[in-house]
DNA sequence: AACAAATAGGACTAAAATAGTCCTCTTTAG
DNA sequence: CTAAAGAGGACTATTTTAGTCCTATTTGTT
């Protein structure tokens, strides 16, 4: 269904409320109650954001998590990978897949060219980004075919 | 993970390939031994896409499917939408839910832009561009703030 | 040193979505 | 009349996703 996972959904809550504590570590539990979301699952969140470094972790009594990052320099790209993997969008894009219709298959490579073209806008939206409330529609282009292709960035 | 279904991509092969077929139904069958994919999950992709009008089906002997319209006029978004139901980025773009936190999530919603973004795009990109081998990479603009919202829609 | 507040890591269960198959009914060309 | 097709839906199995819990480790406080 080309959707969020719900979890990707209250990680971004997550880390959201972490950017509005600023710097001092907020326990798990503390962002549990600030966002509504069962402590277990914030806590497993909170690992995970760890790991991919998108969030610090100060262990022991008065420890917690706090960004690793500004708000503005923390991707949704960033975000989808940390909490679901990477992003394949239909399986023969993985690098290890392959199948016995591959001269067939016309196909399979388009799906993959518009994966990563939406992974790349995806990079370019960020946290802060998401939590601007009043934010406008981002405008995704399709631009056609004389592409040029990232120039600058 | 934002994936498309193997459904879909296995849909937009059949699709491609009753394209090539031309005017002429094509069973079920043939789709599946001209394809690779079993004729089960064959004949229930067909029978999704015939309902959702981008196949048009004949009954009865020498029947069988071919495209409601010319490759360039089916998009991606029809696809994906016949294949696998309305997009739904999070949870809460649908439209009968709702949560007890809405006070608290300003997040959502913007899950919910991008939602509109991607399939903007999405409707933008034809079975044509599906099955051009070697078409550029599409590309997704994110055009950041002073963007125009929704003018018309 | 002891204790309490935290995270780390992983095992585990439950629920839901996805994929795939099969059966019966209807339509239609020959 | 028969055989080749699609229509429709029931059903099963598999995989993913969500969510919980347990144990170990770290560290500030008394």
């Amino acid at each position: 269904m080309l959707r969020i996972s719900r979890l990707t959904d209250y990680g971004t809550l997550v880390l959201a409320n972490l950017s509005q504590q600023g710097e001092q570590p907020t326990s798990a539990t503390d962002v549990a109650s600030a966002t509504g979301i069962a402590p277990p699952t914030v806590s497993k969140l909170l690992k995970l954001l760890a790991k991919a470094e998108l969030a610090t972790s100060t262990r022991g009594a008065m420890g917690g998590y706090s960004l690793a990052r500004p708000a503005n320099r923390i991707s949704a790209a960033e975000i989808i990978d940390a909490l679901e993997g990477p992003v394949h969008i239909t399986e023969c894009s993985a690098d290890d897949s392959h199948c016995d219709f591959e001269s067939i298959c016309n196909v399979g490579s388009a799906w993959q060219r518009i994966n990563v073209a939406i992974r790349r806008t995806l990079s370019d939206i960020s946290l802060s980004d998401l939590q601007r409330t009043r934010a406008p529609v981002p405008r995704f282009e399709f631009a056609g075919f004389p592409v040029r292709v990232e120039s600058g960035k």
